[in-house]
DNA sequence: ATATAATTGAGATTTATTCTCAATTATTCT
DNA sequence: AGAATAATTGAGAATAAATCTCAATTATAT
């Protein structure tokens, strides 16, 4: 939430990786803190490419998958060629509305603790689950 | 499970979309009926194009998207660039080792109705989920 | 059989993403 | 602080999966 400490952590992460920290990453981390809700990486790209100081878009698709890596944001794979972005916060899963494509977030305990039960009947380790449950939105419903 | 009972499904299919029955549609989903569990488009590509009647990549991707649409097969995606197909059963998820990157199938369901539960107390109707859970399988957990 | 409409193959095209490499910039070492 | 070293950047080329184009071929309906 505090878009400081985010930072914070994305220098600690380069720092550990040997990486530079550079004006080019913390910008487009700024712009990807900017951004309400999800987001695809063609909107970071434009937005880039507008600012005072324009960065390619090889940079963006770069810094964006060091941004990933560093855990701090994901991406949800909406369709077949539609991706869109989010801040990682705690684990959740999506509901995605087929007519609006408005996206849900939610988190249910009882569910993981179900997948984890399923996991052990397989004698399967998890380590990271996505589900995503299609459908409509209630007001799509109507 | 039974190969001709497929091939009339996918007869029919294509009837009721007025589009014709032709040989490398047929050959096509033979093609696939013969594979041992999941296999990639390329798999398909690369058979037909020995295959004694060779058919072109273009007409694989074409036909592979109808017998899709017919509901014979579907694919799920493993990682960013793989695609695995499977043919269509009962409905199940997935858990997937990164190891090995063996898929097993399951289907649970407490599950879904929990899911449905779920799905109720937002207010939004379900069509269809898949789910993935990424870890180790048994074998090379070890 | 014939006419009409659909399909095919081959290669061009598209789209998202990654790569290349010379120029620039950050970091490290005195 | 300044030089040396290593990493990063931008611009455009390259890649890869999938789709499209269009003339030639084939299936279907009459």
């Amino acid at each position: 939430m505090d878009a400081e400490l985010i930072k914070n952590r994305f220098k600690d992460f380069l720092r550990s990786k040997g990486k530079n920290i550079t004006p080019e990453r913390m910008d487009i981390l700024s712009e990807v803190l900017n951004q309400k809700g999800h987001f695809k990486i063609e909107d970071i790209i434009l937005k880039m490419s507008e600012a005072k100081n324009p960065i390619s878009r090889a940079t963006v698709y770069r810094s964006i998958k060091k941004i990933e890596e560093a855990g701090l944001i994901k991406y949800i794979r909406i369709s077949n060629d539609e991706k869109v972005y989010e801040i990682q916060t705690e684990h959740h899963d999506h509901m995605i509305c087929e007519k609006c494509g408005n996206i849900i977030e939610f988190h249910n305990e009882e569910l993981e603790i179900l997948q984890n039960a399923i996991c052990r009947s397989f004698a399967f380790t998890p380590h990271h689950h996505t589900m995503k449950i299609f459908g409509l939105c209630e007001k799509c419903k109507k």
